[in-house]
DNA sequence: CCCTTTTCACCTAGGTGGTAAGAT
DNA sequence: ATCTTACCACCTAGGTGAAAAGGG
């Protein structure tokens, strides 16, 4: 739905006042969350294999440095009011749901507080390649955070997401009038609007630890429970399952019939 | 070098009048013009396989339309002189270089002419996609138009450039100063700056001709042809070979050793 | 005969989870 | 118990020329 805000509208300028932002795939970001999303963060990424050497310099074959961990589901909003005529930069950061650590008990598939946050990461934000644009541009179509790698890498020096893996956070997005007024920082406050939805928040992990359904923190903790013994597919993980049957890309990893 | 200006400077914008362009990897330009650039040009693109299905409305696994063909090497420019702050759009067009369609006599391994040009396609340009920007950015890197497509399909409703096969054509570089003022129209033929580089002509074909070493109508057709006879390439298309050896993506068809 | 279109294997470039081995 | 590294097969997406097939 078009939900989302998270501050209130009030003393906010023209420009953003009327913004809003519809998140795209409601329905697989509901999904996900109702078995509890995980994202995976990685330190280095990849490394292009031997085979492709370095092709001058003479230097040895030495790895080189490939992207981190892409969101999936990938964060995408359709906005209306904006100014077609204004230019805004669009961005999104990431907030702790909690102050807390978390571990996964196999046992009893379900996650577990497992201690105070550790130290938090330098807080980033991701600024979207396309900005600044039009608001025209912006409510043209689809915007996709498609670029947004996350790590968990303190020192990344690629200016992606750095979060902690077993945290648990909130994606969020923010719409930035960029004001042509002098002094415009004495006005930033009014010139922004910031949407959250909760469908959205995450566990990052470093491995997929849901191996089982599971209530899902982020799902309602007392509904009941229809625990799955599918005899097809007992013990599966069924965040990995929807992450394969969902992501293009992991379509390397499914079974069974052609049709989803 | 810096050379390209087709157009004078007298009575332009200030916001142009200082603009310079320099071709990137002009010795590889340079190296194709002297056998003579060909460019491949494609009516439909490709197809993809019939395994790839549709994915919903359960038509027939009806082919989807590819890409058509860019050129290689690929148009790019460094630039400086314009000022930083003001907004610039940069695009591309192709004029035709004179008003012959060719024929290639493989007897003589050289293009003759054959009869006036056909009909001219409809007339289009290429816009950069990241206009418009500030003259900042544009200066910022190198400016490249590796989105550019050439099509011989007259009838292409995907924007792409439209040539005639067996026709020669310039690539023309344009820089517009993104004029703020109204009435700016009555300023246009001011706010622009035009940059012909000769090494980038070349010849629109369907399907390589070059078969053995030529002059080359974009060479010097007096200068002292070393013809080689180097047995261990005899008949080898040249410009298909320097194809093979400078692109990436023709990696495949490269025999010899991993030193270019 | 000359030119165009189609199909193909083989690349570039990079996004998936799996698995095994090791480190902390 | 969790994290890191390394390597893998298998995808998406699309840019190459070769060769065969098609067309006037």
């Amino acid at each position: 739905g078009w939900a989302g805000e998270g501050t209130g509208t009030s003393g906010k300028n023209r420009h953003v006042s009327q913004a809003a932002a519809r998140l795209e795939m409601g329905s697989l970001w509901e999904e996900f969350n109702r078995l509890g999303t995980e994202m995976i963060v990685t330190k280095a990424g990849r490394w292009v294999p031997e085979r492709d050497r370095g092709c001058r310099g003479g230097g040895h074959p030495r790895p080189t440095p490939r992207p981190r961990r892409r969101m999936f589901p990938t964060f995408q909003v359709k906005l209306s009011g904006l100014d077609p005529l204004a230019d805004y930069v669009l961005l999104m950061d990431f907030v702790p749901l909690d102050d807390k650590r978390y571990r996964y008990a196999f046992h009893s598939s379900s996650w577990l507080a497992a201690g105070r946050a550790d130290p938090a990461a330098p807080g980033r934000v991701h600024f979207h390649p396309d900005s600044p644009a039009k608001g025209a541009q912006w409510m043209r179509q689809i915007v996709s955070f498609d670029k947004l790698k996350l790590t968990n890498n303190l020192l990344d020096d690629n200016g992606h997401i750095i979060l902690n893996s077993m945290h648990r956070y909130q994606p969020r997005f923010h719409v930035v009038f960029v004001d042509p007024r002098r002094d415009s920082e004495r006005f930033a406050h009014q010139n922004f609007k910031s949407f959250s939805f909760p469908e959205t928040q995450f566990m990052a992990v470093t491995a997929y630890q849901n191996h089982r359904v599971s209530p899902g923190l982020g799902g309602r903790p007392n509904a009941p429970l229809p625990f799955p013994k599918d005899p097809l597919t007992p013990l599966s993980p069924q965040i990995t399952q929807l992450k394969i049957a969902s992501n293009p890309f992991a379509k390397g990893f499914r079974d069974g019939d052609p049709e989803p």
